[in-house]
DNA sequence: CATCTAATTAGATGAGTGTCAAATGGAAGG
DNA sequence: CCTTCCATTTGACACTCATCTAATTAGATG
């Protein structure tokens, strides 16, 4: 599942040329942080600290011999972030159209009212979250619609905000990220617009 | 021909949640800065800030209508900067081994010494830069070895390098950028380390 | 244990940058 | 000409971050 601050930590840390030169020494082979310094002029530290940002998103891998730590890239998550952000800018023309008939909007409503109906008690809390991919969005946008839009939100308020409706706030809080119902910058969050989560929706 | 600082520039541009969120609502269609603004909960001012950022990468095209000004995403550069990213990473087990056996190291040699006996003057000065893409490298490589590992040089002064000679240092501070044998960041230069050097090479 | 090497942490510094409010520019329409 | 509506520029502020030095830790080897 594609998660959007992933994908821009992913780009913030190739966004540094230095960073990126380690990559592309790394191309040719294993190397260790000695050899790295060495090569890009650099202090040890330093490559200690852009070892660590590399590390966060997985695009290196590392194994200890003796005193030195033997950097390697990691390509399958190399390939899996070209392949996430080509999914994700691909322009919908040229997304396959689906084949099956969408169903008309009456239905759709009528369908959310009765996940509704279905899975919040008469006070207003929820029983529980729904398995299937399409109810669960319809509960997680019913909830998000309850945000201000443009407000910033501290984790704290976030799970505060759940935590009404639901005890497990942590799970939902993921669900509302990675369906791109909200957005995180550092530890703040905010409510996406509805055009994301439209766009999220044909992505799933 | 691919360009280090170009894609290091084009992850930077992605690396910030805004301008991501600005990419992603543009994959929907064009939008007005206005609407981004507002569908992004950001000043109007700011949305300019990014959209000069994007533009200055050519993620974005704008078009103005009225008073609005309309932007929409360029696929063509987005699909260039993946295929180069692709390409720059692929490990040497992906990339197709060359059928034709490679000259040995004493042919090299040897062509390299004639390169560079034909090339300079008898004062050390260079005649012309070479068309031929073998003959170009090892008149680049042979200047950039001249170039102080690990030090920074201003554009002033890698200007001044070159001019010793030849005095079309543009083109040659150019082809020094361009095969790698030099990287810049901002306005300031350092030598590259010999593997970036060959790396190149067989990307070229 | 003592020593050596490599890596990491801590702290400091300087450059870069995301954001907004206010001022400026410029086109459209009275 | 004046007004209105966007967009841009400018200046300021806070915050991030790349880099270094110096001190510390971790592991290997006498």
């Amino acid at each position: 599942m594609i998660q959007l601050d992933k994908i821009v930590s992913y780009h913030k840390a190739l966004g540094d040329p230095t960073r990126m030169r380690m990559i592309i020494l790394l191309t040719e082979g294993e190397l260790t942080g000695q050899e790295l310094a060495e090569k890009l002029c650099i202090s040890p530290a330093t490559v200690t600290h852009h070892a660590a940002k590399l590390r966060a998103v997985s695009l290196v891998k590392e194994r200890r011999d003796k005193n030195s730590i033997y950097f390697t890239l990691d390509h399958y998550f190399m390939d899996a972030y070209a392949k996430a952000m080509q999914q994700l800018v691909a322009d919908r023309h040229t997304r396959p159209a689906s084949e099956e008939q969408e169903p008309t909007d009456d239905k759709n409503d009528r369908l959310k009212l009765s996940v509704i109906k279905n899975f919040f008690t008469a006070d207003g809390k929820l029983k529980h979250i729904p398995s299937q991919l399409k109810k669960k969005r319809i509960v997680l946008q019913f909830l998000a619609e309850k945000l201000e839009p443009g407000r910033s939100y501290t984790e704290k308020e976030i799970n505060a905000f759940i935590g009404a409706f639901h005890p497990d706030f942590a799970t939902i809080r993921r669900e509302f990220i990675m369906h791109a119902y909200l957005f995180r910058d550092n530890e703040i969050y905010e409510r996406n617009p509805r055009e994301m989560w439209e766009k999220w929706e044909t992505l799933s």
